[in-house]
DNA sequence: ATTGTCTATTTATCATATAAATGCAATATC
DNA sequence: GATATTGCATTTATATGATAAATAGACAAT
């Protein structure tokens, strides 16, 4: 019964958000997905820690964290260089992060929304399943409040979405999908960038959601997977036409 | 085009696997998932670093990596503490490995079935609109080692089976999904101790994959992703009357 | 009861030294 | 000349000891 779910203070930007090795380890693993340290190996122990103006230890235990994270490997002599991005994790949040700052990718938005595709409606199936009233309740909570929110407060409206997605995940009670909060919450965040520049989705945007919450808590499993993958779809095409504008 | 798929040498129970920090993040992280710290905190770094008989640099690096793994948090004055299950980082594929390696976990095994359920059928569909030769071929080739195997060669069945799978999250091209792949092999590797209990359903299960390799290799989206469900649903059932079984 | 201060404890950081691993070149051996 | 061996240099891995920063909890003051 660990429902722990208390929101992370954490900030989205910690450039300079507390102690020193977390600043080396978002700056490096930033770098690192940039592809900064594709072809050479990265600078050795001693010359990163003068470039973070950090002691040894400190840039270590940076740079044991992003091998936690898959992205870099050290060996003895030979130094420290990325690892083939098939090591990278691509579902820890902080390397989805690095990932989709890199300029906005939309290619790896893309995938992103076809993993989405994947795993959201099979959560909202699993929720009908599920039947968890409280977490139910969360996502009729979630939806009025998109529609309740003044569509011009962005940043409002951005934060009702990513509560309707995330209360579905929630309440698939499946603890694999509920560790996709994170990765959807950051895709959401970065993929507000394309909205805003296409106007006029909204209205139709929110009502998309209800007929999801509609299909949820009206037990009509089918209906809810085929509407939650419409509205990926949709997610997926305005991706699709952006990158099309953009090159 | 980094489709740089090497195979990691790293050993499964790196319990004595080269460095101590290795050593010390496996066994820590294997008592954190166990619940051995649920309550209590973790002891103080000099204590842990005695109890490994290692300096306080190399446990301090330890505790980073399982920090950046999400199992942990650390506070100045008040120590290292686990994280709330909803922080740990399931989708790593040591946090699983851990996981399911605490006594096979059959809830757990059945909620990553219901995950993969999602997962695989979409990358099926995948691997067909992006009609990859190279990768359908190594679906093909995988197949036909599942029943070229000696079925009486665990070791052997095995490893085809999760090529086999692995294979088709390869060929989706999605990067998220791709990244499933340790996941998979490790649920596969642990799972393999129910179906050594249940006899006799080797030959169908092989058909059934059969059945999917055919779909995806004849670009029948529809069949392909009801198979790969079928298949999973199989699996589900199987570990659902484990389940029933031991309790 | 609230607020401020002080203290002890623990992590965070720094600095330095030694060990282990290993790429590479020089050397020895055949 | 080809190949195996050895030694050297470089870099990470580990150890050690010290100081700084943060803060929980006790205590005092208001």
């Amino acid at each position: 019964m660990s429902q722990d779910n208390l929101p992370k203070e954490r900030p989205l930007v910690p450039e300079e958000g507390g102690n020193i090795t977390r600043r080396i380890v978002d700056q490096l693993g930033r770098a690192i997905v940039a592809g900064d340290y594709a072809e050479r190996m990265l600078p050795i122990e001693a010359e990163l820690s003068d470039r973070f103006s950090a002691s040894r230890s400190v840039t270590r235990e940076a740079i044991k964290m992003l091998t936690a994270k898959g992205l870099i490997s050290s060996r003895p002599r030979h130094g420290t260089s990325v690892a083939p991005e098939g090591q990278w994790n691509f579902l820890d949040p902080d390397v989805l992060r690095w990932l989709l700052s890199r300029g906005l990718s939309l290619d790896l938005l893309a995938e992103f929304t076809a993993f989405r595709s994947a795993i959201e409606p099979q959560a909202a199936m699993l929720a009908i399943r599920r039947g968890d009233h409280k977490a139910l309740e969360a996502i009729e909570a979630a939806i009025e409040m998109m529609e309740r929110v003044d569509p011009h407060d962005r940043p409002a409206s951005l934060s009702a979405d990513i509560d309707f997605h995330v209360a579905i995940l929630l309440a698939s009670g499946n603890r694999f999908m509920v560790q996709c909060r994170d990765l959807v919450e950051t895709a959401l965040r970065f993929s507000i960038q394309l909205t805003d520049l296409e106007k006029g989705v909204d209205v139709a945007d929110i009502e998309a959601h209800r007929v999801i919450a509609n299909a949820i808590l009206a037990g009509d499993a089918a209906r809810a997977v085929s509407a939650t993958r419409d509205l990926l779809n949709e997610a997926a095409m305005l991706i699709e036409r952006a990158r099309k504008a953009s090159g």
